[in-house]
DNA sequence: TTTCAATTACGAAAAAATTCGTAGATTTTA
DNA sequence: TAAAATCTACGAATTTTTTCGTAATTGAAA
């Protein structure tokens, strides 16, 4: 199992850039966040330090600059923020999250199709 | 629609409690959080204090203590929580959420069946 | 090679969140 | 009613997170 991580606020708006590429530099990471409308360009480059000093990103020099790459894939990162929103803020019950997830969300019939495949799934290989 | 909260970490483990009952007490939040081993008597009625500038709270007084209630609804919260998770961690797919989220845990075959009926009655009003 | 533009490093400040000590107020009880 | 116990108010310190200016470095262009 990977690593615990707890990301901050502005460290998972980073991530999310991060995981979509292969590796990106900070240039392009400040772009997708909005540009300086949004932060600093040092302000991001700080983080991209922080982040790794704290291993939540490697890094490989090309030519001048630097490229990065995230470390905790974001499924696994996924899976521990849900889990954790599930324990605090839904008493531990998965199922009543998901509830609140559909019930307010604009599930396509497609989309409810998919979960019910996913749950014929899951019932099958339990017990 | 109910006011968008933004409430800390530390506000939300307290609103956690506080949701429990009708109208509580400092010493009991305080004590329901672990008592001292976790937190300084006056770090928590401190908290309170702030929730109440904020608007978390309401209270009322009860001979010489002070008897707190949550304002935003637990309902509400959670909505909002888990609709921000979705946008910035699941990209705005729910359906991705609620598939991690059942994935993982320990669903009994009663909760997915829960989860089955709800999609249906879910489908039924669907165009 | 010198100059220039792009990029990184560093340090520090600002802002936000958390923590708690001390003093003052209020109720209980001896 | 005086002392003790309980609770609140307040202010300040600490810690964490976010922000960014300035200086140094690096590779590219002239």
């Amino acid at each position: 199992m990977e690593k615990a991580v707890k990301p901050t606020e502005k460290e998972l708006e980073i991530l999310q850039i991060v995981w979509e590429k292969k590796a990106i530099s900070v240039k392009e990471i400040h772009e997708a966040l909005g540009g300086d409308a949004k932060n600093g360009y040092t302000t991001i480059l700080k983080f991209m330090q922080i982040m790794l000093e704290k291993g939540l990103v490697t890094r490989e020099k090309s030519g001048k600059l630097h490229l990065y790459n995230a470390v905790p894939s974001m499924e696994n990162t996924q899976q521990q923020l849900l889990d954790k929103m599930i324990e605090t803020i839904f008493k531990g019950s998965a199922t009543q999250l998901v509830m609140s997830a559909l019930g307010n969300s604009r599930s396509s019939k497609q989309d409810i199709q998919e979960i019910k495949d996913y749950l014929e799934k899951l019932e099958g290989g339990k017990p």
